[in-house]
DNA sequence: TGCCAGGCCGGGT
DNA sequence: ACCCGGCATGGC
């Protein structure tokens, strides 16, 4: 029974680990993730919750500007200063009020420190992240493996869709089975993890976009 | 012109 | 335990 079950873990080790190659392959590295330090990871991070990243990028270029990218500043700046700052990234006063939960967190439990925030273990800031207000699992993921560089797997809208149409994951996987799924059959790669998921938003951003059919020249058929 | 984008929360069944 | 509406700008 759990040696039946090991072989199909393997399989399916072996399949994700082929697509991987293919997207490899096809793209390239993807550099991710695009930022100039950790903390503007996490504010990117916050910000691309359901909204195309050049959104993002527009609003992170106004508080880069208005030099709010550093955690005491933001901790500072006054709520509405934020939501005006951040307000090409769409649902602007929402997500000003979860770069400040966020901002409140880092000061309460980790003296406004990112460094002394990263020295925990990934398992308990993973959920201290999830208890911040704001920060849902793929958030979560993506500031502990894109600014911590823990190896924990970001599973967003993307990846759920292509191993949809691949038929890899039924329909009713949660983001707990799909993350369980990668990281119980990958190697514990912090950088495997990284390039994987970019890649995933990469092909996903050119063949799997939402009323898309599956195409034949997606480097997956 | 609508639909969609690298989610998350709160309230209702 | 799910399901849904709200949040909101900018690009195609």
């Amino acid at each position: 029974m759990a040696v039946q079950r090991d072989l199909e873990n393997n399989k399916i080790g072996n399949t994700l680990n082929k697509i991987y190659d293919k997207l490899l392959g096809a793209f390239g590295p993807q550099e991710w993730w695009p930022a100039e330090s950790g903390f503007e990871v996490i504010v990117g991070a916050i910000l691309t919750q359901n909204t195309a990243w050049g959104n993002v990028e527009k609003a992170i270029a106004v508080l880069r500007e208005r030099n709010l990218l550093t955690p005491s500043a933001l901790h500072e700046a006054p709520l509405e200063v934020l939501a005006e700052s951040v307000r090409s990234s769409g649902c602007y006063n929402l997500k000003a009020a979860r770069l400040k939960a966020f901002s409140d967190f880092l000061n309460c439990r980790h003296g406004g420190d990112l460094d002394e925030m990263f020295r925990r273990d990934g398992e308990s800031l993973r959920r201290e992240l999830l208890s911040v207000k704001g920060i849902g699992e793929e958030t979560a993921d993506a500031i502990l493996l894109y600014a911590g560089r823990y190896p924990t797997f970001v599973v967003d809208a993307y990846t759920r869709r292509v191993l949809l149409r691949h038929q890899l994951i039924p329909s009713h996987a949660g983001y707990g089975d799909i993350r369980h799924f990668f990281m119980s059959t990958l190697a514990r790669d912090e950088g495997l993890y990284n390039e994987y998921h970019a890649l995933f938003v990469k092909v996903g951003k050119e063949f799997c976009r939402r009323r898309v059919p599956l195409c034949g020249s997606c480097p997956l058929m």
